[in-house]
DNA sequence: GGGCGATATGAGTAATTGCTCGTCAGGCGA
DNA sequence: TCGCCTGACGAGCAATTACTCATATCGCCC
């Protein structure tokens, strides 16, 4: 997206039916006319424009509901920081609604100019919070993955954030090539051995921010769905109280991490609770709410960016 | 806009609708299903969402076109900064064209964490700048006026933009509370002689960056659209060669200042050429070319923000 | 050079949106 | 209390946008 000389013209007319369309409010008929075009090509383009996310649309305004929430989160919780987007309905993605919250706080840390260590975890919003991201120059900051980005199967880790996140801010990253569960304890130490892993990890264990989602440990579990445990571990852990899991590290109700033998073989970064440092949870949807309450609790998160029927459920309990 | 407690749901139903509208995709179908109220009234929302200018949208994607004039503006004229912003075509605004880009220059500086002084002119420009700002809390900053804000019938002038930046960023700002021209020396001298007044001055005069728009000399020339100057004045200042004005301060096509007897109650801080620090105009138009490309060529201006076409036109000519 | 698949294009049509108008409720001064 | 004014509301309709489908074009392999 922000190569510098590929696709003269390709996604170009796009950006530029685009802004014609949205910003400067023309009608599809009169963009045709000013690029010389068929009115169905300049729909096509705009639309385009639309698909390959090159328009974003921010709504300037606190909805009362959702400050009030906020607040409600931060006192609970004794939170630095709380967000609460509006909530997009029923059928709706959650993660489609928190995605430009998260971005516009992640854009406040990347506009500080002093430099920091900003750790990231992987996940569907965190993904959907990159796609929302303003392409900013923010080199001074060094992004470090909490997460070892090595599937089972060999492949690079799907949702892997890091990556696109520099590549919009042109900044220095550390990715942890390391396997995300290594098979034994002797392939982890093996791994954990060398020189530059060893060093992603000590940056990531004193980052001065961290951006993480949050998994539920339900029947249909990420880690289960994306191999990284069997279903009879995790109905061990389910049997064990296991609730959510941040960084592949599995917690109860309660915030307690689950100690396991299985501990040993992971390869994410254990946030501990209570860090002085902005760790914040990026997190929506209802299966993830009894995860989400008990990081807060616990203060696994000191932070956090929801919707607000999330909010609002996380809330209703004790 | 900002205001903590008023207008419980009268906009925030509008924000609302904005919201699901432009960032959920949502019909106004089923919005209006969604709010319980009726179809029209959701349109109303969303309509009002976006005339109240709580929607803000801005395309993603660097184009070409648009990069090339601005690495030639910079090359030629040895910029700090050059934005363009794509044209909007024939008929329309170029403020319109180029505000969602100056505010995104404008936060670069406010987002920066050490404290500067930013100083403002007034007009048009600036003013659309202020209203495609996103509304971020940049407190360490102080904000000061270029200009006075006193009109030749006494009122504040009505392109206030330091009160309104200053709303929404809460950062401390000085306004100059004196006429933007004096009817006499004398009188200027009381004015400048007073303590707060020559404070403000001191602090616009060692500003760390300038935004200012530029006004041209023709015949509906802005300084005597409001007055400023008389008709037979303004004629003056044509045969004197007279191109355009920063801050009330009229220079010729090669940029330097028309010195005379005026100067003396000109109520502005003037910029002098070739300022080690940003001093960025923001402008746009074909009666405005001249006179951008002459504050440019002077170095008045070592940065700007313009659209499409002006920077076609500013380029055309040697 | 010919066939083939992928992709773009324009026409037509269905869906969605924006606008105008007549109505009505509430506020306010006479 | 009456009459007038302002602003909101819903209905209907015109304008605009999105989608579908048949056709054309291009690149590529044989």
């Amino acid at each position: 997206m922000l190569s510098p000389e590929i696709e003269p013209s390709q996604s170009d007319d796009a950006a530029r039916a685009g802004w014609l369309y949205y910003v400067a409010g023309m009608t599809q008929d009169q963009i045709a006319r000013e690029l010389g075009v068929s009115r169905q090509r300049a729909q096509r383009l705009v639309s385009r424009a639309m698909a390959e996310g090159l328009v974003h649309v921010r709504i300037e305004h606190p909805i009362a509901a959702c400050l009030e929430l906020e607040q409600a989160l931060t006192d609970r919780y004794g939170l630095t920081r709380a967000r609460v987007a509006p909530g997009l309905g029923a059928g709706a993605d959650a993660v489609r609604a928190i995605a430009p919250a998260a971005a516009q706080e992640l854009e406040r840390f990347l506009a500080m100019s002093e430099p920091l260590v900003i750790a990231l975890g992987t996940g569907r919003a965190l993904r959907g919070m990159v796609d929302s991201l303003t392409g900013l120059d923010a080199p001074q900051h060094r992004l470090v993955s909490m997460i070892g980005n090595i599937a089972p199967d060999g492949s690079a880790s799907f949702f892997d954030v890091i990556m696109r996140i520099a590549d919009k801010v042109r900044a220095p990253h550390y990715p942890m090539p390391m396997p995300v569960i290594s098979a034994t304890r002797e392939e982890f130490m093996a791994f954990t051995a060398l020189g530059p892993i060893r060093q992603v990890r000590q940056l990531a264990e004193r980052a001065d921010v961290i951006f993480v989602g949050v998994g539920q440990m339900g029947d249909d579990a990420p880690l289960l769905a994306d191999k990284f445990i069997t279903r009879a571990e995790l109905t061990a852990l389910q049997k064990r109280g296991a609730i959510g899991e941040i960084a592949g590290w599995v917690f109860d109700a309660e915030g307690r991490y689950l100690e396991s033998p299985d501990d040993t073989r992971l390869g994410g970064v254990r946030i501990d609770p209570r860090l002085p440092r902005p760790a914040i949870g990026v997190a929506a949807g209802a299966s993830k709410v009894p995860a989400i309450r008990a990081a807060l609790k616990a203060g696994i998160l000191n932070g956090i960016v929801t919707d607000e029927s999330s909010a609002r459920a996380i809330l209703a309990q004790g």
